[in-house]
DNA sequence: TAGATTGTTAATCGATTAACAATC
DNA sequence: TAGATTGTTAATCGATTAACAATC
């Protein structure tokens, strides 16, 4: 039976296992075992059937889990067949390849509306989409309900942006800034991309690759 | 004394100490004790010195720690203190917005190529460095002996160009393709950007952030 | 010295792995 | 039915937290 209280690692093995099951349907290939899907994913096959059975029980003894349907579940769970509306405020370089780059509409999210600070910027149309002066955002929340807000800003400014997005009903930051969101605001949900840790975490890898 | 297997989860938390100390001594805090640190954290104080002890003494009873110090041998545990030479492959949207964005230099590397199949962008000039044909891959790792590949290609290219690269020496791998480095090269150092997988965990947490 | 805080060992908690009965 | 593979419980492993003697 389904678990109510799901623990992080399970969570973050979602998406790979979403990923994974949408090469295998690609390939043709309709059902899977445990063992299997573990051996060509780098787990093992306890985990994997641990993993699915938090959410249920979606395969079939003697037989493993149908792919398309377990695939699919996963999307479910994921929230991915559906659309929340999203904002992306700070169009520089990154923002502007963040809003360029990811397909926003197969993880969940409708990306529509961009924000800027830098007047010069402001008018812009990226993918379709116009850049807008931060000033508009209370107006622009207030008539479009947005629940994700994509932060590709400085730290500086971070601090009370959010506390602004919060005010405005934001439920969720993507946040690229270097920002402490959830250290200030527990109740909101928070992914971190952090380029830099991720480098610094691979500069120390090649530096005890040995070990 | 220093251990020599550090744990994943203690080696993902030393940016963030790195990074959290740094702005201690941007604000003229010479001192910390592992409770203060951690309150700011949101970690506890045991795992704080924990975390410290896989590496050294740095602290003094009484007392706690030194910022500049302890910043300063973080960074040394990091490696940020020299600067390996690195290579980009993948000039897109993507790959130029990491090019330009990331500061290379502040975490323990050098970007000294920039690499492209697509004939039209060859010759262009991002961040004073000109992007080259992938033919001319070989040649140029064998006179520059770069040690990092930042893979910013899709998924179908990467296969390839990743065992090359190996064969050239490359050692470790910023990837953000979605192609799995480490499930075919295990030795070779990795640490994945994954923008879909955060955004789908985000749309999980969205989902259940009731429970 | 007395107070504070470390370094480190022991206890707890949680996640992964192993085992196996249930069942398709 | 026999073989395969799940769902699930139990055992192990590892990481976090608590406790406290050492010491500045």
């Amino acid at each position: 039976m389904p678990k109510s209280n799901i623990s992080t690692p399970v969570i973050r093995r979602l998406p790979r296992y979403y990923r994974f099951l949408g090469e295998l349907k690609a390939q043709g290939i309709t059902r899977i075992s445990s063992g299997e899907l573990s051996r060509r994913m780098g787990l093992t096959a306890s985990q994997v059937r641990q993993d699915f059975n938090c959410f249920g029980e979606f395969g079939q003894q003697g037989y493993g889990y149908n792919v398309e349907l377990l695939q699919s579940e996963i999307g479910d769970i994921l929230g991915l067949n559906r659309l929340r509306n999203a904002i992306l405020i700070g169009v520089g370089n990154l923002g502007k390849a963040v809003a360029q780059h990811i397909r926003f509409n197969s993880f969940g999210f409708q990306l529509i509306g961009l924000f800027e600070e830098r007047e010069s910027l402001i008018g812009q149309m990226v993918k379709n989409i116009p850049i807008r002066s931060v000033k508009d955002l209370d107006e622009f929340c207030r008539e479009n309900h947005p629940e994700l807000a994509v932060l590709c800003i400085p730290k500086e400014g971070a601090q009370s942006i959010t506390e602004q997005l919060i005010k405005l009903g934001i439920k969720g930051f993507w946040n690229f800034s270097h920002y402490d969101i959830t250290l200030n605001y527990p109740d909101v949900q928070v992914e971190n991309v952090h380029f830099s840790d991720s480098l610094m975490t691979l500069s120390y890898k090649l530096n005890n690759n040995n070990k």
